[in-house]
DNA sequence: TTCTAATCGAGACGGTACGTCAGGTCTTCTC
DNA sequence: GAGAAGACCTGACGTACCGTCTCGATTAGAA
């Protein structure tokens, strides 16, 4: 067992940085999670956390991805349409959930001036977001349900970037009957697709 | 018609202000066009910029809204698909557009914490737009082309989204063929849609 | 008449920055005059601070000669000797003065470490009052009164070094009868010496 | 004689540490010998350091008077003239090596600062140099060289401030001849010296 | 023409946050 | 117990932008 010498991180920091992080990126608006904020509201020093963080915006992506640790995992025995209007429907609550989706805003916009953020956003959360509603198409192209020319691509994107249009955009969100319609629309728009320049 | 008495508004200074803020915001990467650098570049006056706009940020929307006047039309006697596919690809060339995607991602980034830039970016670039796609599908509703239970708006967020969703996480833009079969997926799942919670 | 343009720098930030960086290195300690409780107590933005003076320290060596404006002049009808006790009596008084002394020795702490301030401490302050001592002796060499051998350079520096090695290293200074005793001394000395590596 | 538990204090951190602040005093300038940098520059850890030196400062005044551990004696079978010469001309020699005047310049600005640099200087550097010379002095008076009158404090602030005042202010040190014109005119002075205010 | 009201430029000023550096203290492991 | 390693806090540093302010210089219509 290897035993770190000198005085061992304090997960006590980690947690009240992080914390203070998201009240304030929460109610104190974008532009409010500043380090010096933090700093004060967590009562730890700037320099620490600059020794552990490279900026603001990571420690409220940290906050984000600590909040939001549910495995993503298809619901046992569900159809294909199950499984999609699970995903989808997760995400969706996911972003409109007050607790997460400014988080998230804050974040999206942080990324554009941040190549690090960018990276960890990816990475970390639109990725395998967009697996697992790949996988379930893929399995359903192998299925027979889709049509074996189904771009999986692109009818992920029509599944999940509505939300966060909405929410970069500060339009409400959509409803669950919103939601369905949109699931509906893709799927069967998938199966219904002919050659696109056809006779 | 009352002319102001008093030294008109310089054009010249609008316009150098505007270009100097396009100009950083593209190769300068976003938080490159601040009061300061825009001044500075554009050789005029930080109290003059103050005294006409309220933000850096709001000096690149409007170079951006200036850049993209085009009006938004139906191109004269095309099907409701061709319509379609006129006005989304138009949209799709638009964010992928090197002089222009950079700037509405840098917009969409300070409406985050700018009421006033999400109200602008809102009336003056998302609605147009969306009322354009909007207004081609009620058509298509009208004329029995859609089923009436269609549900316009989540349609135009399907078809919409994509290209800032992708735009604002920095990912590749769709190509054209990624366009076309968004678009033919849409209009197929629109068409083949049944009621969501059918027996 | 040339009106500069812009608004004109106000008198009462540099008074009010000035004194308190005095008030500070008086009665807060050496160390206390930095640029942050300078610009707190002076009720001044640090920005400001920085625009004009290039280190706390500057500030203080300001203060320092702005006290200290009397013109260094011989008395007029004086004799040699009368001159002599004039100028190094005020230069013993000004060292010694509460007012100025420690701030003297601030400011020659922080010229070691400080060139700008080695410079300016030596043109604005060193260099003049070593000056009016050295042109009295010239003149008195001039006048028959000290031998032509008269080394100026090393008179004037015992007569004025002694309250400066005291001032830096917190001895007691002089008092009166100490002072008349060293210009004496000094004096004699110059006017007894014989070669000094004599037969 | 109980010798201590655990391990004993390694002397080989001392000489390191001393080693490394002379170095970095000497050759960074002063500023350049903070505790981090002599930490790291030793390669021994700075909480070792804290355990045994208060200060940065400490530890160079301790290189300074480990460098110069010469003990100050009269030479010998000397003139009263000659002791004189030989102990302010050591001074002197001393205060202009390169490797000795700048740490004493730094210490001497720190003492400032700090009062238990301010005594340890004034203990164990200051008072024995000036008390070999006060000494050599006042056995010329009790030997009838000098006169009564004599004020030994007087005299020796004439004799050793001018190096320490070269030194503080930047300015070149005297060189051997000013030593011998100072020695000179000090001692003749003190010979000749008549009542101050006599008739 | 002269007045007058506005624009525009220059620059001082107070702020807030930044990211860094050094000083100290404390905790833990290793020798 | 000495020493190494390193986390942590405090406080100051100097810089970048922000937004406001006071000026003078310029411009062109109105009196």
């Amino acid at each position: 067992m290897v035993s770190r010498r000198g005085r061992p991180r304090s997960s006590a920091v980690r947690e009240k940085v992080v914390r203070a992080a998201a009240d304030l990126a929460l109610d104190g608006g974008p532009g409010a999670a500043t380090v010096d904020a933090i700093a004060k509201r967590a009562e730890v020093s700037r320099t620490t956390i600059y020794k552990w963080w490279p900026s603001a915006s990571a420690i409220v992506l940290e906050g984000l991805l600590d909040s939001v640790r549910d495995t993503i995992v298809r619901p046992p025995g569900s159809t294909t349409v199950q499984a999609l209007e699970h995903h989808v429907g997760a995400l969706f609550g996911l972003v409109a959930d007050p607790a997460v989706g400014p988080l998230l805003r804050n974040v999206i916009a942080a990324s554009v001036s941040d190549p690090a953020i960018e990276r960890a956003l990816m990475d970390q959360w639109i990725t395998p977001r967009r697996a697992a509603v790949a996988v379930t198409l893929r399995d359903a192209v192998a299925a027979g349900e889709l049509p074996a020319r189904t771009d999986v691509e692109v009818a992920v994107d029509a599944l999940v970037s509505p939300p966060y249009y909405r929410l970069m955009l500060g339009m409400a969100p959509l409803d669950d009957a919103g939601v369905a319609a949109l699931v509906n629309t893709v799927w069967c728009g998938c199966r219904a697709t002919r050659k696109v320049s056809g006779p």
